[in-house]
DNA sequence: TTCGCTCCTTGACGCCCGTCAAGCGGGTTC
DNA sequence: GAACCCGCTTGACGGGCGTCAAGGAGCGAA
């Protein structure tokens, strides 16, 4: 489906289009299509001859590879105003990764090779790609650096304090509504569910309740202070 | 210094490079300067301003994020023919990492501002800074998915294997030497040195013996079975 | 309502890996 | 030569996390 109205106002909320000219938002998008996902469904697969890449407007899409075992790794989950494989673009062996929604919702699929031929006139389009690409980048390395130096229950505990952003003043109680599954919040963070359990378990401590998937924080900076101690 | 004409076909090897035509590539490195760094230099700092990307023409850089405790997690280590930080040609908040040689070594600095006035010109560039961050947003990928899914002992036997490729015939052996200190390739592979050695004395039983800095593995395709098993 | 299913939690247990410590070999400095 | 440092190895020990298992809560279907 082409891209409507409405849709457009998100599309312009990307950190790639951010700022842009409405004239250019809408020849930029000429080629791109709005798609409506349900829960589950494959957006591609690891191997996949790259074609598009993508911006989430609504719901939730996972990115994960598959082990040989059959177990996947979540290598990363985008939410609404996020954008993902735009470092495929020029990835001739496929997509690195495989991706699916995990809660219904709309993507804007952008045509790389439309795309990229926009790239070859549109040098302000190169440097926007650069930054949404420095982005995710940043991202992973940060993915990196927690996954091997930080417990369960602080990564558990950094990921709560990531949805409070931006920060509200410490002190304050702030509630948190967990967007997806705690299964594939467990797996994101890298730990199987049982330990997610028991590190929501042990944030009791440390002024978190949780009650289904909503979570309240008693008191930001004492949480902050068990996330990252000096 | 400026780039030689011995430096310049190591240039024309990097990935970004590679198959450019000849003036082309003179023009390309025209702004860009070859430094020797000795062991242990710094090369830039986590949140310095980006002012350039690197190629390493010899020795080996290690990229790494100090944690407020001091302790410091290596995210990746670049050798001879590979390129880094072209990621963060847009990162206003400067570099997202700290760089240090840890063999004394040359580095091709790239200057962004005169390489982001090139890309605005010459949209060829413009894709080859693309696949050549695609080869390393690749490897943060595998790095992501390896660390929270193999065993110390297996992840070692996949850096040892990396060193081989291209693979020889299955059932030959091969020598590896190992390209840098045993506590650097330990915290690469994001774990302890006395974990990493005693990685190496299991490794034994799947036909691996180290004799100081070098291995000899009697037989790949016993090692690769052990690495990722079916 | 009852059944069945999925998601989540909690307990018991074991293993992997980090920590602390000792010891060894090689290199450098005096 | 002796003293020292550093990189590496090995042992003992403890804790964090994975595995296996049981059980409860919520929910849709019949």
């Amino acid at each position: 489906m082409a891209v409507g109205e409405d849709d457009l106002e998100k599309v312009h909320q990307l950190p790639m289009f951010r700022g842009l000219a409405a004239d250019a938002l809408r020849s930029v998008v000429k080629d791109a299509e709005v798609l409506a996902y349900s829960k589950r469904t494959t957006i591609f697969e690891q191997g996949d001859p790259v074609t598009h890449f993508f911006g989430v407007l609504s719901g939730w899409v996972k990115l994960y590879r598959l082990r040989p075992d059959g177990s996947e790794v979540i290598i990363e989950v985008f939410g609404p105003g996020e954008s993902f494989a735009e470092g495929a673009i020029c990835m001739p062996d496929g997509y690195p990764v495989s991706a699916e929604m995990v809660e219904r919702g709309r993507l804007l699929a952008v045509p790389v090779t439309d795309y990229i031929d926009r790239l070859r006139e549109d040098p302000d389009m190169v440097l926007r790609t650069f930054a949404s690409l420095a982005v995710n980048l940043k991202r992973l390395v940060t993915r990196i650096e927690t996954a091997s130096s930080q417990t369960s229950s602080q990564r558990v505990g950094a990921f709560l304090l990531h949805f409070c952003s931006p920060s509200r003043p410490y002190g304050s109680a702030v509630d948190v509504r967990l967007p997806y599954d705690k299964k594939l919040i467990a797996n994101r963070l890298g730990m199987k569910p049982e330990t997610f359990s028991r590190a929501l378990a042990q944030l009791r401590n440390h002024g978190v309740t949780i009650k289904g998937g909503d979570a309240r924080i008693a008191d930001l900076a004492v949480l902050h202070r068990h996330v990252s101690p000096e």
